[in-house]
Formats: structure tokens, C-alpha cells, sequence
DNA sequence: ACGAAGATCTTCT
DNA sequence: GAAGATCTTCGTT
């Protein structure tokens, strides 16, 4: 079900991230993502065509994970169409669903575990050098039903002010009223803001 | 071989 | 709200 880039990066949210790491498994239903779309976006690593053993993966066929680190940090993403368009879904927020333990002792703090893309990556045990170039239900990370967003919410991208107009683009989405995301402040509506 | 940049996080005021 | 920590990749000498 390969299809537009934005179109994916909505129907991501709610659903269930599970991660198998060195026999502990870890779970969390998506409530933030950044869709990035390659050749025309000048905030996307793959912009105008870019490619480097770095964004490689941005390459590979709907299904792929690419993994990036920065600033010591592990990113995860999700690739949405083929090498003709090196588009991706960064994963940025999860709601915990299991291991809030295994998660709590990777982190070494009780709260703020999957609210960022670096700290869900490190929550889950998700690793460039394990994890990068592996597919969606085929190794350690599986992607299946989950809950459904209530209302989406659509805002700016975060972390790109030196990108001119891609700085404006409505390329992130939320589940409105989850606490669970990067940045703002979100009171907690009915449910998480679930259905 | 070197330097700069980066889709971040934490801690401090 | 601001700044420092931290580290890999890439482009240039």
C-alpha cells in the first residue's frame, strides 16, 4: 500500500511500534511524526537528490527503516515509496504501551520516555548499527493496529530553522490532546485523544 | 587530516 | 528561553 508521503504520515498515527531488543520487548502507539519528501523539500536529507552511504536507506523500497543518529542520537524513519522518490516518515512521539520498565531503566529516568525522537529510539533499544536499513515486520521492529486519533493536528516541523520555506510547511502531525509528543505542552484530552 | 553542521536532549536561570 | 553536551558524517584541504 505504497501512496503519498503525507498521506502515510497521517495514517501512522495509532499505530503500534513494537521493538524486540536483545530479548526484551518494548511498545508504543505513534503520536508524533514529520513526513520529509525528498527531491522539493529542503529540509529532507535526501533533497534534490542527495545521497550519501548516510541517507542510502531514503532509497530503498516502502517498508524500510532508516536510522540516522546526530548529536549522539539515534532517529528512526520510516520509508514510504522507492528509489525514484527517497521520501520518509520520522518518528518522533509514542504513547508507551509495554515494557515502561525496560524503557525507564534504558533512559535512566522515570518519566519523558518516548516523547522525542531520540529518546524513543533509545527507550526501545533501536540502534543505527542494528537497526538502520532493516524492514518493517521482517526483524526487531514490527508496525500493526492500533488505536485511532480522535482529531490530527497539523503544525510546523520541528528543528529545521535554517531551511527557508521549508520551515512552514504543515509536515507534522499529532494526535490532538497526547501528551506524548515533542515540544509543546499538551493538556491531556478524554482518553489521550483516542477514539 | 580537519572543521563544521545537524530532523536532539538536558539542565540551568 | 538559552546554552552546553556530544558524536557521526561529509566536504574540503
Amino acid at each position: 500500500m505504497a501512496q503519498d508521503t503525507l498521506t502515510a504520515a497521517r495514517q501512522l498515527l495509532g499505530k503500534k511500534v513494537t521493538a524486540t531488543v536483545e530479548g526484551e520487548v518494548t511498545s508504543g502507539y505513534i503520536t508524533e511524526v514529520e513526513a520529509y519528501l525528498g527531491f522539493e523539500d529542503k529540509a529532507a536529507h535526501a533533497y534534490q537528490g542527495r545521497r550519501t552511504k548516510k541517507n542510502e536507506m531514503m532509497y530503498r523500497d516502502y517498508g524500510g527503516i532508516y536510522i540516522y543518529t546526530m548529536h549522539g542520537h539515534h532517529c528512526m524513519n520510516f520509508i514510504t515509496r522507492d528509489a525514484a522518490s527517497p521520501e520518509g516518515v520520522l518518528i518522533r512521539g509514542l504513547e508507551p504501551a509495554e515494557g515502561f520498565e525496560i524503557m525507564q531503566k534504558r533512559r535512566g529516568r522515570t518519566d519523558h520516555l518516548t516523547d522525542g525522537p531520540g529518546k524513543l529510539t533509545k527507550s526501545m533499544g533501536i540502534r543505527r548499527d542494528l537497526h538502520n536499513g532493516l524492514r518493517l515486520n521482517e526483524g526487531a521492529i514490527t508496525l500493526s493496529e492500533g488505536k485511532k486519533p480522535e482529531v490530527i493536528k497539523e503544525s510546523k516541523r520541528i528543528g529545521i530553522d535554517n531551511k527557508e520555506e521549508a520551515v512552514d510547511y504543515l509536515y507534522r502531525f499529532t494526535v490532538a490532546g497526547n501528551p506524548h509528543v515533542s515540544k509543546d505542552r499538551v493538556k491531556p484530552a478524554f482518553n489521550n485523544g483516542w477514539q
